[in-house]
DNA sequence: CCCAGCTTGGGAAACTTTCCCAACAAACCC
DNA sequence: GGGTTTGTTGGGAAAGTTTCCCAAGCTGGG
């Protein structure tokens, strides 16, 4: 492996699309990321839409955004550029360190999170991370993550509502939509969101995972 | 409860459609169920597309069908009625008492299955079932699938082929298709097909029975 | 009283499932 | 050797499900 390889990434370096409302953030950490040498700032954008097009325009290797940006909401913008590429690297960048806001950033799509208040450091290794495949969040974020998981009662129990549980409860025990729309006395449409609603809430992708959880709460058994 | 509601049907009865190729097997079989009394033979066909043409006419309560007719598949005239009806009862009525046939039978959307070497009370208890809601096999059938459940190595592992076991084995893990066909180096398109043969070999309807199975198999763990 | 959150379901686009079929290779029987 | 069966791979198209958005009704708390 040469020193111009040493990143596991292509020579010509990685290409970046700059998303803050705060111009001065924003030229403060384009010459923190351009310091690196092989970082190339190659757009900004002060809002949503404008992040969109930019990212339409340039297909940069790596997205840092802002999410909370005035009006249009930046993780709306996250959404938008994961569904049009799965290639793309989206960090996101942001004041908030509350464990709802962070979920919903991965959940949207996002790669990375990190905190403003992290050393520049950490915003360099959480992009050499995310560019390298891997999921990155920054030292507080980790332990915000952390303290919550060991939180008492956080066993989604509470994160779900009662229907919810009853719900998750049937799927899990292998009912079919139309069954627990009977069983309960429902719509197949209701149940039908429910189930999409439990995905979202507990960041399941299938329902083979969903078995997984429900199984793991003690709501059903094998 | 009055006399004439003991059967918890209506007083009209129970119409009922014949299908069998064999016409001194009908006239033997309309004899018997007629002197039921609350039995209505309303059509007979002896063929699929006879019996199909008469079911849609006549909306019987209950086709009692021999699927061991010549040219078109009885088991296909089962899957078009139950198709188009699920408030349908269909009784199979065959003279092959081999495990496969008859799940073949149930998978198609059949309700019970009565061998012709049944006797003739053995076909009306099982009418009367199906009219219930439940399902019925005569009591030949029911030894033929306890002895298969009893056999040896009979884990489903030997029922399914080695590429279908692998990916039995992820989709309980909890794995998306996409990572499926990524982890295997298929197109998605075959990993959907092998998921759709898996549970219709299997008879899971839900992705949820799938991962039960897998564990119940040792496939996967949880 | 109003706001927040739960429950219920409609709507519409996007995606999956279902089932059919075909090509091809390996194994298997005659 | 040649035909048959069985496993693997995927296309095609209709039917069904998921995804996400929205709205209305209800309940409980500040």
């Amino acid at each position: 492996m040469t020193a111009s390889q040493t990143q596991g990434i292509s020579i010509q370096g990685i290409s970046i699309l700059l998303v803050d409302d705060h111009p001065v953030v924003r030229q403060g950490y384009r010459r923190v990321l351009e310091h690196q040498g092989d970082f190339h700032v190659v757009a900004e954008a002060d809002n949503a839409a404008d992040a969109y097009r930019a990212f339409k325009a340039q297909a940069p290797d790596v997205v840092v955004m802002d999410i909370s940006m005035p009006g249009a909401s930046g993780l709306e913008a996250v959404r938008n550029i994961r569904s049009r590429s799965s290639a793309t690297r989206i960090l996101v960048f942001s004041m908030h360190s509350e464990a709802a806001q962070v979920k919903a950033a991965f959940n949207a799509g996002a790669n990375g999170y990190v905190t403003k208040g992290s050393a520049p450091t950490e915003l360099i290794r959480a992009i050499r991370a995310i560019v390298r495949g891997e999921q990155a969040i920054s030292d507080d974020i980790a332990r915000v993550l952390a303290m919550e998981s060991l939180s008492p009662s956080h066993s989604l129990l509470d994160q779900l509502g009662e229907r919810e549980i009853e719900i998750l409860r049937q799927l899990a025990a292998g009912a079919t939509t139309e069954q627990i729309a009977a069983n309960l006395n429902l719509s197949m449409k209701t149940v039908q969101n429910y189930h999409y609603l439990i995905k979202t809430k507990t960041g399941m992708r299938t329902d083979a995972q969903l078995v997984r959880l429900a199984v793991e709460c003690g709501l059903a058994s094998l």
